[in-house]
DNA sequence: TTGTAGGCGTTATCAA
DNA sequence: TTGATAACGCCTACAA
């Protein structure tokens, strides 16, 4: 690979003046540019990312913290952030935690050892005590004291699932999801806060009674058998809030299975909006929340911090998608 | 941040020494050792990763130019590569090309100036004149002049998808897939391959007429038009052999919304392996690939092209994956 | 308008 | 067993 000081030797210059050309930087005689210009050509020059990285501390490398990219609205929001961030001259590097908190740790090394330039995290484990607040971080979906973070309004999207069951005169409600918290810890997390407008809002209504079945985390995938008995269990259920899309669909399969209507014996919501080939057959009714939005959100952030700038906290606004099981 | 030569001072000993240290190599006396760790730990010091690439003149990134993460199955592979890579202390850089050719020439131009050390390319796009054998590249499903290259056998998968419907007593086939064109070529992929082996294995069973429904490359996803369509206009046909799950899925849903049963009228195999969600209400049977074994493939090709060697071709065997829908 | 030299933080070589 | 010192390739004063 030619260097720099290739390309000087060639064109019969100094290194600086190469070095000026590339960037555009400084003054340069038409006549010198060109020369140099040719040679670059010539000889296939590249300059060595490696070595401006060494020189500027930085790398334009963003890690992308997160349990597991195959999840249908993790995958979104993954591709979401490498376009948008792309266009910042940021790359992406994609890091699958498994919600682990040592890989999350690991990753979290990579910003100390000048691997990547910033990090995004999605965790739901207990480490705030692990990472402190000069460190460029920004958390999607979790507080963390001092850290800042991006999130949908879960809450509002709770409520906003409530009134529009509600409105469809259900008599029995109930709430399908994961605790959405990790195996180490017992912190709440903003996705947890769907349950709860979901539940305080209904409660205002004067219904007192919901029924929240929450299973345990993990890869974010229901498993057909508590699908089954959830369903078995609450025959009366008529209103059905599921935390994801994902959820959903699961849960509308097995009604439809045993023999009951979707809408009109029972009535299901779901949560991201659905979008994707989940809906090449009916479409979920559902809470929408904007993978790009929040890949906005998220990259303004880290802009932010890469100026020293100070960063605020964002809550991303929900919306219905409008679909065909309410 | 500290570097190795606060390191130095602090401890009273040369910057040799610390690196060796550092790295465990040479003689270092064991009181100067533990002298050494103590400092390290008390400033809190990371050897900066960006000096140590430089002087390497490698990151240990890799990226992965796909033409979209959000396709079930590449969301797979990603995952099973970033967390195989991830044991040989290599990270992963997602890029996605949108299939378009200057984003892939974009990416390419990453490996010219060192910004990742390799790259695994999955494009359908004309572009084998703009990449040279002496880069280190690794081509995913798509045959390139001097690129080593994996992919499953999809011309088995094809073979093996005519001979169970066959054996099902199927009449009259069909096979439903986009044509696995990039927009600007008209090569030929390694995935078109299930369509060959499908209808030449129908012909020497005897079966001339195989209908072939090709549909324009778009993201992966096929339209609700599309699939309404090819189903309305194809009553008679009672086999069909679908390029990937989420086809499968589509075409599933639309027969059986129109009142045909599967598999009892119609006998559907796709291709993936029938993994994930899709499958929470009737299994497909499908066509399994296996992203852990071709991420296998992908890591050591990746490892060989580091080490100098020679990197052999491989094609990575295809399974029956049973299902209820033939 | 141009070139020389210093430095970014490591590792490796070589002498002590 | 240890410490100076020379790379790695680039950018940026500073001097010319």
């Amino acid at each position: 690979m030619p260097t720099i000081k290739d390309v000087a030797k060639k064109a019969g210059v100094g290194i600086a003046t190469v070095s000026r050309v590339l960037n555009d930087s400084g003054y340069v005689k038409q006549e010198t540019r060109e020369k140099v210009e040719k040679v670059i050509r010539e000889v296939g020059y590249h300059p060595n990312e490696l070595a401006r990285s060494m020189l500027r501390q930085k790398n334009h490398i963003v890690a992308f913290v997160l349990p597991n990219n195959t999840h249908l609205f993790f995958s979104e929001l993954l591709y979401e952030l490498e376009q948008i961030l792309f266009h910042d001259d940021y790359k992406v590097m994609m890091c699958n935690s498994s919600e682990e908190v040592e890989r999350e740790l690991e990753f979290i090394d990579m910003l100390k050892n000048n691997r990547v330039d910033s990090l995004i995290l999605l965790t739901n484990n207990d480490i705030e005590d692990k990472i402190s607040p000069d460190l460029p971080i920004v958390s999607f979906d979790r507080r963390l004291e001092n850290i800042p973070f991006v999130a949908s309004d879960n809450y509002a999207g709770g409520v906003m699932a409530a009134d529009l069951l509600y409105k469809q005169g259900c008599k029995r409600y109930m709430f399908i999801g994961d605790d959405a918290q990790g195996p180490q810890t017992n912190i709440r997390t903003e996705v947890s806060k769907r349950r709860v407008g979901f539940v305080e809002r209904l409660q205002e209504l004067g219904i007192g009674d919901v029924i929240t079945y929450e299973y345990p985390l993990g890869n974010y995938i229901i498993s057909q058998k508590v699908v089954e008995e959830v369903i078995r269990d609450n025959p009366e259920v008529d209103g059905i809030f599921a935390i994801s899309d994902a959820v959903a669909f699961a849960i509308i399969n097995e009604l439809e299975r045993i023999g009951k209507k979707v809408p009109k014996d029972v009535k299901v919501i779901g949560f991201d909006g659905g979008r994707s080939f989940l809906n090449s057959g009916k479409r979920i009714t559902s809470i929408g929340q904007s993978p790009r939005l929040i890949a906005k959100a998220l990259r303004n952030a880290i802009i932010d911090i890469y100026n020293g700038e100070v960063v605020p906290n964002v809550i991303v606004p929900i919306y219905y998608a409008e679909g065909d099981t309410i």
